[in-house]
DNA sequence: AGTATTTTGTTGCTTTTGCAACAGAAAAAC
DNA sequence: GTTTTTCTGTTGCAAAAGCAACAAAATACT
């Protein structure tokens, strides 16, 4: 993230200044939320990662989202509307503070600081996950396994500023993001080593083409 | 769109009280933004259709997003990080309001009640924005040509409250949307028919299961 | 340190998807 | 109202992606 709001800064700040925000600790794996229409929970990932996964009928899981440092997740950003159930889950322990929506949006009765700074940032807030968002959607959109990779790993080096970076998740979930077949992905991984566009050591990818 | 903040109504009313929003109408295929880095361009489109396209290096056409009256849209949703650059162009006569980003943000120095009353519906223009990436991005991450399909009905169906309905734009840019190939999603579409998932006729859909 | 579990890397086979090409229908332009 | 263009519907063939299964490596667990 490079907002000129710094969340964390501002979370270190002001955590316990407001005690309508709960802050909860999650142990690996555990279910931090589930997603239902009524509830409009806002919630700020202060440590740890966590995904936001989709289950199928016939259990498939599909990894809708990744949330890590400082993200911001929770209902009021879906508008519930398949019959599956959303869930956050813990990929390590999480530290998360819990908002309701109405009270940053309608600013806190109790008038604190808190929520009047949150209140004023959160368009910027939102507007970062929109750009998340957005490049997600490009990758998607993009038509073979292989454009998709050099499209994350461009964006990558993009955010780097370096042609040699490390993946920050296991390859596994990689697949899961691309949303494509895990093998498939490997196989196109070597191809790509076998035609010189890419180097490749474990999650450490170089790109060698321009 | 069924927000509580009503952007039709709120722009009947506002649209000339302030002259730093420039309104603009563009015909049929003209090109209405490309997205830049450096510009900070916030529109509201009143009426008409539009489309977000990347072209990239071969030529190949990617619709990225679709928009239509009272969506929102501007390079303040995105980072550019590609190479490969972006237009929104008009796909009908299309009438759109233009701001800076920053007039909205920081609030204009006019003062205006134009600028004040869109700065506290911010987040919630924002947000629904972001549901609707994240309704795409759901139905981008489906495995197959078929699921896509059947996750954009329910969408469909679920929206109208019917399980009979009209897609909104030609099958030729739903391919692109899905970001399938237009033949495959034919023979998908014609599969579906042929064991009684759904009636087709033309564009009119009729959801047979469940 | 030793065991269990997850992740990586690989491959043969099957299914799905994409590509190219074309004819008829529908819509837009003149 | 006729022509031109775009959209729909179809198909054969080629290429890409998915599935299943397994061994080796890495990681986590106790």
């Amino acid at each position: 993230m490079n907002l000129s709001f710094d969340v964390g800064n501002f979370i270190k700040d002001f955590e316990n200044s407001c005690h309508k925000v709960q802050k909860k600790t999650f142990e690996k794996n555990e279910v931090i939320t589930s997603y239902i229409q009524k509830r409009e929970q806002f919630c700020i990932l202060i440590s740890g990662n966590a995904d936001l996964v989709r289950y199928d009928l016939n259990g498939n899981k599909t990894i809708i989202d990744h949330f890590s440092d400082n993200d911001i997740f929770g209902e009021v950003f879906y508008n519930i509307t398949t019959n599956n159930e959303l869930f956050v889950e813990a990929k390590s322990r999480c530290e998360v503070l819990i908002y309701s929506y109405q009270d940053i949006h309608n600013k806190c009765r109790q008038n604190c600081k808190f929520h009047q700074v949150l209140s004023e940032y959160l368009p910027e807030l939102i507007l970062d996950k929109v750009t998340n968002l957005n490049m997600r959607v490009e990758l998607l959109t993009k038509r073979s396994t292989r454009d998709k990779l050099l499209g994350y790993f461009n964006l990558l080096s993009t955010r780097t500023l370096n042609k040699t970076f490390k993946i920050p998740f296991s390859l596994t979930d990689l697949a899961d993001y691309l949303s494509v077949d895990r093998s498939a992905m490997m196989r196109e991984l070597k191809l790509l080593k076998e035609e010189n566009f890419i180097k490749k050591n474990g999650k450490i990818i170089t790109l060698l083409y321009k």
